[in-house]
Formats: structure tokens, C-alpha cells, sequence
DNA sequence: CACATGATTCAACACTCGTTGAATTGGATC
DNA sequence: GATCCAATTCAACGAGTGTTGAATCATGTG
């Protein structure tokens, strides 16, 4: 088992498939075909090379799909940890649309992670399903905070349950990303990009009235997402 | 093909696995698999019969899928038509309530619609997507119009956007059915039916004060779901 | 050049899948 | 009891699956 994840430590040595394409092949079949249906010789294919080399770079199948849990989530919990840092004095509305805008930046173009995020993906995975809960919670936790330091902060209601209140904002924005490109155009007439921004900007709208202590507060202007 | 789905015209000769327990069976099987990934030999295990069986009440496994929609959606369907009439003059968060309680009574104890419902199961199968938006429309129709009356009885915000409204609405719910009464038990140590109860009050409450034309009007009680 | 070693392919294994045609059961009718 | 027919099973088909051991290719080193 050589698994040489890492560059090999010296010389070029070009290889003609190295693990990181045989990972986004992956990511590609296992979005659209979920992990039990995802084929090897189609992520194979994919990736340009025979099902075998599979073998050679990962475990087994399972093992493939591990290293593309570990690929990703580690980036969008830094960006997160760092927006609940308690010395970030902006206003709560504003530090809730930079949650949407990381799921926004770093799922948009990848229904893979995000069919994972929602645990679809590893239906009748027992040992995979505590795998990708290790990785969100630490997450969710961090958004949590934020709804915490709100409250202290007198900006929210202390009526509100920080747990749901996390739970029905990321919940709804995985949803604008996965349903809005694909029906809004259809029903509103917007082009794909616009109508997940419009969404997100409506989900927040609804959902900032529905947590501030004082609703009828105007939401802070929100930035559009960085390119 | 004898197909007879209605019972037989005289007599009782009893049969010993009979098409609804079929379909009762590959609703279970393809709620956890997928619908790509169920196996005719699981669906025909369940239901106690060979899997050959199954070819002689239906035409294929897809035709098989087809019949299981069929037989849940007019039902749904049914319910919300009522409640959208326009004579219906209760309060407008009451009416959503009832949405919500329509969706409850008819999923709670059915992951596989929902996850029908969500298309999760359909990846990759063209005819079954248009067949299952062609049941879920016309519900969804329906709530929409309780927006329309809404805003037109000055009850809910006239820059409401009803289809974004609707989306949010019915999507958090599906999303409440599904996970809650799995996480809440653990993370806020309450019963599961309770958890889901919980989840579905703390939403409507949210929603409410998102969607109100003055957001401090106070909820009107919310009934529990009959039994 | 010979050789070792990493990268890649080939061919095959045992298995499961949807589907089908023929064979079998079992109760109702003559 | 013989006959008929709907209900059910049996055995098999070709195709696709994850996986593996041996074989091949390409490259850097002695």
C-alpha cells in the first residue's frame, strides 16, 4: 500500500492520474449517483484511467470516499471558527449572511459535499454516517455560538433556542443552494446565479425578523459574495 | 398482464401477498436504498413472496415506483385544496399551521415520500422526475394561494414574495420531519414525537414573525395534530 | 545497459442485479 | 375426479459490481 498522498518527494515523475483527479472524479459520480451506485469503473472512466488504479491510490471504496470528506470540510470550519470569534464586534444580521456566504462559497458548485452535508449519500453506511457527523458538528457548533454571543449582545431574542435557530438557518440555505438554480429561472424568469442570491437575501430577510428582539430593525446592507 | 390492482369481482380466494402489500413493502426497501439502489429481491423478501412475483402485478421495477406515487399524493393533495379555499376565514398563521399539520399527518411515519418528495431518490431517472413535480405541483399551488390571500387580507407583508415563502415553508418542514427526531432526542433530551412537535412550533413561530405584516401580532393558539 | 521500483493495465473471481419463460401450486367450476 | 386459470415459484439469462493477482509500462539509478 503505497497511498504516497502527499507529492512524492523528489523528481517530477509525471504521473498520468494522481489521486487528487481520481478524488474529484469521485466527487463528480458520487453526486450524481450516491455512494451505493457510484460505479468504480464510472469514476474510473471519469478520471481517464482503468479501475484498477483505483486500488493502487486508495483502499478500497470506501476508503475513496473517506478522503473526500477530509478533502473538504476542514476549510469551511476554519472560515466559520473564525467568523464566531467573540471579539467580532459587527452586527449579528451581518455575521449571519457571512454564514450563508461560506456554504454559498464553498458548496455552490459541489452537490456532492452538499448531498453528503445532508447525509443522503451514506444511506446504510453505518461507520460513514458518525464519520460526516464528526466533521459537521464542530461546525454547526460554531454557528451556535454566534446565535449565543447575539443574544448576550441583546441584539436577538432570549427567547430564541440557538440550536433550532442554527438548524433552520443552514438547513434552508443548503436548500436555496441545491432547489432555487433549478426551479426559480424556470418559475421568476432569473438567470441561475442571481436566483440563489435572491434567495438568500429573502431567506434572510424572513429569518432576521423572525430571531431579532427588535424585528422591525432594518437588516445592515449585505455584501454580494466575493468572486 | 392481468395488473388487477382493484379486487377481484367475486369471490374471496385469498391470495397470498397482494399488490398493496407490494407496494407497502418497495416503499419501505426504496425509502432506504434509493431508488437505484433497492433490489427487487429485498422489496420481495419483505413482502414474504419471489421476486418474480412482483412481474406479475406490475410491469417493471420503474412501474413499480410509478404506483407507489400514485397511491399518496391525491390524498395530500386533497387535504391542502380544502384548506386553501378562499371562504376560509381564519387567521392566516393558523391556516399555515395547518400546513404544516397536513404535512405532518401525512409523512411523519414515511421517509420514503419524502425522500420522493425531495427527489433524492430519483437521481438519474429522467421519466420519474417529471411524473413526481407533475404530483407535487398542484400542492404547492395550493399553499401559495394562502400567501395571495394573505397578503390581499392585510395579514401578511405586501412585498412578500409567495413562491419564496411557500419554498421556505413547506421545505423546513420536510427538513423538521426528517432529522429532528433524530438529533433533537439526543441534543435537548426530549421524545422524539415531542422533538419533532418542538421543532415544528419554534418554525411557524420564526416564520411567522418573518412573514407578518406587523410581526408583534402574537400567534393565535396552535392545535396539536389530531391523533 | 541492466535493474529496481512506482504507476498502470489486463483478465478474471464471485457476486448481485432486473428480467423472463417454463413449471408448479391450489382453489373454483364443471 | 378432471379441468381451468389465477397466483406463485424456479431456474436461468446477460449485464454490471467490487476486488485482486499477475503482467506490463515508464522512469530514475547503479
Amino acid at each position: 500500500m503505497p497511498l504516497s498522498l502527499t507529492s512524492r518527494s523528489r523528481g517530477p515523475k509525471p504521473t498520468k492520474v494522481d489521486p487528487d483527479q481520481l478524488l474529484d472524479a469521485a466527487q463528480a459520480v458520487f453526486a450524481d449517483e450516491g455512494l451505493r451506485a457510484a460505479s468504480l469503473r464510472a469514476i474510473a472512466r471519469r478520471a481517464g484511467c482503468d479501475p484498477a488504479l483505483i486500488y493502487y491510490h486508495f483502499e478500497s471504496k470506501e476508503a475513496l470516499f473517506k478522503a473526500l470528506l477530509i478533502r473538504r470540510f476542514p476549510a469551511i470550519l476554519r472560515e466559520v471558527e473564525r467568523l464566531a470569534d467573540a471579539s467580532d464586534r459587527r452586527p449579528t444580521p451581518l455575521r449571519l449572511w457571512e454564514v450563508l456566504l461560506i456554504y454559498h462559497r464553498n458548496l455552490k458548485d459541489d452537490p456532492g459535499i452538499r448531498s453528503l452535508i445532508r447525509g443522503e449519500i451514506v444511506r446504510g453506511a453505518e461507520g460513514l454516517t458518525h464519520l460526516i457527523e464528526d466533521q459537521i458538528r464542530p461546525i454547526t457548533t460554531c454557528i451556535r455560538q454566534i446565535f449565543d454571543q447575539g443574544i448576550a449582545r441583546g441584539e436577538l431574542r432570549p427567547d430564541l433556542q440557538p440550536l433550532l435557530a442554527t438548524f433552520f438557518l443552514v438547513k434552508m440555505q443548503l436548500e436555496i443552494l441545491d432547489v432555487l438554480p433549478a426551479v426559480l429561472p424556470r418559475l421568476m424568469n432569473l438567470p441561475a446565479e442571481e436566483a440563489v442570491l435572491t434567495g438568500m437575501r429573502a431567506w434572510l430577510d424572513l429569518f432576521w425578523r423572525g430571531v431579532a428582539l427588535e424585528p422591525s430593525t432594518p437588516l445592515p446592507p449585505l455584501p454580494d459574495p466575493a468572486p
